[in-house]
DNA sequence: CTTCTAATAT
DNA sequence: CATATTAGAA
């Protein structure tokens, strides 16, 4: 379902300054043409679907933003149904498509039991805004997508809205603790054969479950029984499968290295705060080190005092919301690593074209 | 063929 | 854990 386009339609003048919700629809409720009521509507959504996407990368830091942005888009999401219902279709139908049952019954109980399945659904676009890249080519990937109609409340440090764009988490992980498994957990397990080491499964999405532990991962290959029945015999596949470092997973991981106080931090130390189950020491290493090597090739401007010290070693915590602040500025520095999720001037993921991206936003 | 990146070896 | 080397893909 076409995401939103984020600005191409209506951009005529209407440059909202910054209101709050209430004032917002205090100023709205006193238009009286449906169609312009619409459009202030739509734009405001929009705003708030945008500001959504710059923060993605941050959700573990900042949980309740996403909360609240959502709750906000959410209403007047909402608000703009109802325009709908009692009014011819304004101008714009290509923002909300619902599927299934919007047009015919849905009509009166809209408010109560429906709306809040679609408002889950349009999060769920937001949240997995992406790098579907659905490599599935072999993949037999019995996910069962379960979709969440019990909410659970906050466990642990969690944010439990990440549990929303679940596609089901056919995920093996490497050595999975067993105190991970929850009953999401529903993977097939195609251990046939002697003495394969357990296939590495991984998911071409993001993917956050209900602990709050980022699953995120590349193209789910199941490695299929025709793997050592045929020819190839055991050995061969003995190299593990690629980590694939997405947008979103370099987003965590650059977190979690900020939060650390930079480029010192500790691999071990990384992949804890990552919180990312699966991620193995080596993978988070290995990154590491690219990371590393990126950062001393290019100076990156030093926009900073002393030794290039694109980190502020500051407190835990702030920094990242220091540098989504400065992210947003044109200038170069220090946001470079950070504002892989960050400008305005993204808009969506592409498709593809987005592999080494977010190492080097600018320059070059 | 070169470059880039993740895996693996030291 | 850090660094070096290797393997694979673009």
């Amino acid at each position: 379902m076409g995401l939103n386009s984020p600005e191409l339609n209506l951009d005529l003048s209407t440059f909202y300054v910054p209101k709050t919700i209430s004032e917002f629809l205090t100023e709205l409720s006193v238009i009286d043409d449906i169609s312009e009521k619409s459009l202030k509507l739509n734009d405001y959504v929009h705003m708030l679907e945008d500001e959504m996407r710059k923060i993605n990368g941050f959700k573990p830091q900042l949980p309740l933003c996403m909360l609240l942005l959502n709750d906000a888009i959410m209403r007047l999401k909402e608000e703009t149904m109802h325009y709908k219902e009692r009014d011819f279709r304004p101008v714009m139908e290509e923002f909300i498509s619902l599927k299934g049952n919007s047009d015919e019954d849905g009509r009166t109980k809209m408010s109560s039991d429906c709306s809040d399945k679609k408002n889950w659904m349009n999060i769920a676009q937001l949240w997995s805004t992406n790098i579907n890249r659905v490599t599935t080519k072999d993949s037999v990937l019995d996910i069962k997508a379960r979709d969440e109609e019990e909410n659970h409340s906050a466990i642990k440090n969690s944010f439990q809205l990440c549990s929303i764009g679940n596609k089901g988490g056919a995920f093996v992980p490497f050595r999975g603790q067993p105190s991970l498994a929850t009953k999401e957990e529903k993977v097939v397990l195609p251990i046939h054969g002697p003495s394969i080491r357990a296939p590495v499964a991984e998911m071409g999405f993001t993917d956050l479950n209900l602990e709050g532990n980022a699953k995120i991962g590349c193209a789910p290959s199941l490695v299929t029984d025709q793997m050592m029945s045929e020819g190839k015999s055991e050995h061969q596949q003995q190299k593990k499968q690629r980590r694939c470092w997405s947008p979103e997973l370099h987003g965590l991981f650059v977190n979690a290295i900020q939060q650390l106080g930079g480029a010192r931090a500790i691999p071990k130390q990384i992949r804890e705060l990552m919180q990312v189950d699966g991620l193995t020491n080596d993978e988070v290493k290995s990154h590491l080190q690219r990371y590393k090597l990126h950062i001393q090739k290019l100076p990156a401007s030093s926009a900073y005092p002393s030794n290039g010290s694109w980190l502020a070693r500051d407190q835990y915590g702030n920094v990242s919301m220091a540098n989504i602040g400065h992210s947003c500025s044109p200038q170069a520095g220090s946001g470079k690593w950070v504002s892989i999720t960050g400008c305005d001037s993204m808009e969506e993921e592409e498709d593809e074209k987005s592999e080494s991206h977010s190492w080097k936003v600018q320059l070059h």
